[in-house]
Order: C-alpha cells, then sequence, then structure tokens
DNA sequence: ACCTGAACACCGTTCAAGT
DNA sequence: ACCTGAACACCGTTCAAGT
C-alpha cells in the first residue's frame, strides 16, 4: 500500500488516520469543548484536558501544537451552529438575519474564543470556507456589486461579534452607581429601554442587525 | 483638620491624595500604559510595570486590587481619545461618525482591552458616563423616542469593538490557502474588494457604519 | 510513535517581616 | 502607611527517558 507524504510543516502530525495511542484531534477537541460548556473557559487548561483523557499535559503536545490550535479546533466545531442554509433559498435580508441570529447566538456561549478567531486566518478550515462562500453566494444571487459584498460580510461579523461579548455582559453594565442623579438624559434614556421589559443587550443587537441589513441593503450604489 | 471617613469597600485605598511612597494610581496607571504601548500588551506584566517603577511587584498591591483594575485605569485614559464633542454642535449623523471613528481607532491600538471592557460596569467611571450623556443628548435633541437611544448606542458600540478587533487581524485573513479554486463566488468577491485598493478592515468599517446610521436614523418608528 | 515525569520559564497574588 | 522578599498556586511548553 501506497501512502502519501507527510506534511511536515505547521503541526506535528496530520489528523488523518487514527494513531496507535489513545489520543487523536477529535478526541482532544471534544473534551476541550465539554471542559469549557460545562465549567467554563477559565476551567479550560491543557492540564484540565489531560485529566479529563487520562493522560499526562505533555502528551497532549504530541498531538496539538499549542492551546492556541486547540481553540481553533474548537472554534470549527462549535462554527456547525452557525446556520447559513437559507442563502441558497431565501431573500438575502432573511437569510442574513437568521445567519446572524445562530453566529451570535453560539459566540454568546463561546466568547472567549471572539479574540482569538477574529483575528485568525480563515484558510484552514473547509467548513468555514464553505460558509464564506455559502453567504457570498446570497449577496450574488441578490445582485450586488462583487467589490461590495466582502466589506459588506465583515461589517456584519464584527457587529454580531461585539453583540455576542456584549451578551456576556452584567445586566446593570450601564447603572451609573452613585453619579445618579447626574446625567439626566443617559438616566432617562436608560429608565425608558428598562421599561420596555426587553433585555438590553437583546434589544440592541435586534436594533442593530436590524438597521445595519437594511442601511446595506438600501446603500445609494446597491 | 478634619478628614472624611475613609471608605474600605473595594480598592484597599482611595486614589484621591498622593501618598507617602512613590507609587499612586496615576504614576502606576501612566507606566502601565507606556509599557503597553511601547511593547504590547503581552508584555504588560505586574513585575513590569513594578520594574519600571524601581519597586517590588508585590508593592504595587498596596494601590491596585488587581490586574483587571490596572487594565481599568489604563481604559479610562484612552477612553479620552474618543471624541464626543460633535454631539452638542452638529447633526446626529456627522456626530456619530466622528465619534465612531475615534472610538474604533482608540481600540484598534488597544484591542486586548475589549473582551475587559466589553463587559466592564461603567459606573465607576466619571468621564465615560460623561460621554455615554453628551452621545444621548444629540440623540435626544435629534428628536428620538427615549427607548431606542440605549440600544441603538449599544449596537453602535458592538459594531466598533468588533471592528477594532477586525483591525488588527492579518490582511490576508482570508485568503482560501490551500483549498483556493473550490470557492468561485467568495474568491470573486475577495479579489473584486481587492482591487479597489482599500484595506479591507477599512472599507468593512466604513460601510458597515454608513448603513448602520442611515439604517438607525431611518428607522420606520423614529 | 507515543507517553511519562521532571523541569523550565513564567504568571498574578498573598503575607510575614521590616521601616 | 508602605515596601521587600519569599512563597504559593498556578500556567503553557519542552525534553530526555522510557515502551
Amino acid at each position: 500500500v501506497s501512502h502519501p507524504a507527510v506534511d511536515t510543516s505547521g503541526a506535528r502530525r496530520r489528523a488523518g488516520r487514527p494513531q496507535a495511542g489513545v489520543l487523536d484531534r477529535g478526541r482532544i477537541a471534544q473534551a476541550a469543548l465539554e471542559i469549557a460548556t460545562a465549567n467554563g473557559y477559565s476551567t479550560l487548561t491543557m492540564s484540565a484536558v489531560a485529566k479529563s483523557l487520562g493522560v499526562s499535559p505533555s502528551a497532549l503536545y504530541n498531538h496539538v501544537d499549542s492551546k492556541q490550535e486547540l481553540l481553533q479546533w474548537i472554534q470549527e466545531i462549535v462554527m456547525a451552529g452557525v446556520d447559513h442554509s437559507l442563502f441558497a433559498t431565501h431573500p438575502l435580508d432573511r437569510a442574513l438575519a437568521r445567519w446572524a441570529d445562530s453566529y451570535r447566538a453560539v459566540f454568546a456561549d463561546h466568547a472567549p474564543l471572539i479574540p482569538v478567531i477574529a483575528v485568525l486566518p480563515v484558510s484552514g478550515s473547509p467548513r468555514i470556507l464553505a460558509m464564506y462562500e455559502a453567504v457570498t453566494g446570497g449577496f450574488v444571487r441578490a445582485g450586488w456589486p462583487p467589490e461590495r459584498i466582502v466589506p459588506a460580510i465583515v461589517a456584519l461579523e464584527s457587529f454580531i461579534f461585539g453583540s455576542a461579548l456584549d451578551a456576556t455582559a452584567p445586566l446593570d453594565i450601564f447603572d451609573p452607581g452613585r453619579h445618579t442623579g447626574s446625567l439626566p438624559a443617559f438616566e432617562g434614556a436608560l429608565e425608558a429601554q428598562r421599561a420596555t421589559g426587553a433585555a438590553r443587550a437583546d434589544s440592541a443587537f435586534r436594533a442593530g442587525l436590524d438597521a445595519m441589513i437594511r442601511g446595506l441593503l438600501s446603500s445609494t450604489t446597491a
């Protein structure tokens, strides 16, 4: 039997066939995701991952180059929760709304990944590239000029990431505390929003997403 | 001479009058900001701050409760670079554009602060509260219904924080790498954007900010 | 090829002891 | 009141030694 040449750049070994040992990329990523989901990202250490797999921490480094790479593996798994299915079948504004909703929900649950992935090259993940292809396809079918599509996608993603961070903020983040009484306009606006009964982060996301989608779709040059 | 009661909650001591020692809040914050600006946030350790001030690391804890609090001090300093002066004098859309531009520029230079501050109660900082009062005033004068103002501000901030993160991403973040050729729509859109000559992050910010401001101001209910 | 155990080079933070 | 020095309880990562 012949086998392909081994790629020695980057990761120490490939993720293809399972190895002789008990560890592989899938098992490590799954263990890490379970720890982060169950107990939070502050408990996600290489030691914790190793312990849950019954090996020593150093054993992990036969399969992963760094904790950073492990976070990328987790990102790939959770990105499966982002729904881009509507771009093929529905009007652009509806597809964008569903995509953005699911995207924010995923990363509100994985906020510590945001600073990592917002800065991460996308080339390594076919699944994520497939998402961008689907989203782009929605814009193309809606008749968008090609040079405006990537900026629109990136703008939406920036808003989504920021909103996912905001969703993890304490509910009373804007409480003026001991400065209450000295900020008439701001306090009035806070109280008016509070009186609507909607969660601050949710109404901000809804208002911003609605505004950005309408703003993009009503652009003078589109 | 009489003196006010000492507030023993929270920080171990107040930041008011300078102490006998060489350290105080201002000097520590300034030293930390200089380290972060000159050599990056990855070099900003309590040890590095102590060393630059000529004291031992443990000495800092007589003046600051935690590194987290130190990062808040830095945030307060850099927030002075956010320009909210136009809300008092200019139309809302122009004031928002200037505010957002300066806000993003500040945090593109201090991206590691974003996950901290996006989640931070605002009550401790009069300067930041004053900013929100000024921004809110702009919306009020433009005739906005009060309950829609806070969501609009938060939505814009979410977009700004996400865009500031994006501004620190590598230029080729969307390069499909070895998957080049299999993503016709996405690759076409990338190439079309690239051909405009504008930086990806900049055109995304411009397009998104423009869309969101127009979308907010053209809302059916405003 | 893969794993263990020890070690390295750090972190932020605490605390008794000094002045 | 403030500072030092030692210590604590961690991190991620490397590497020689084993199988």
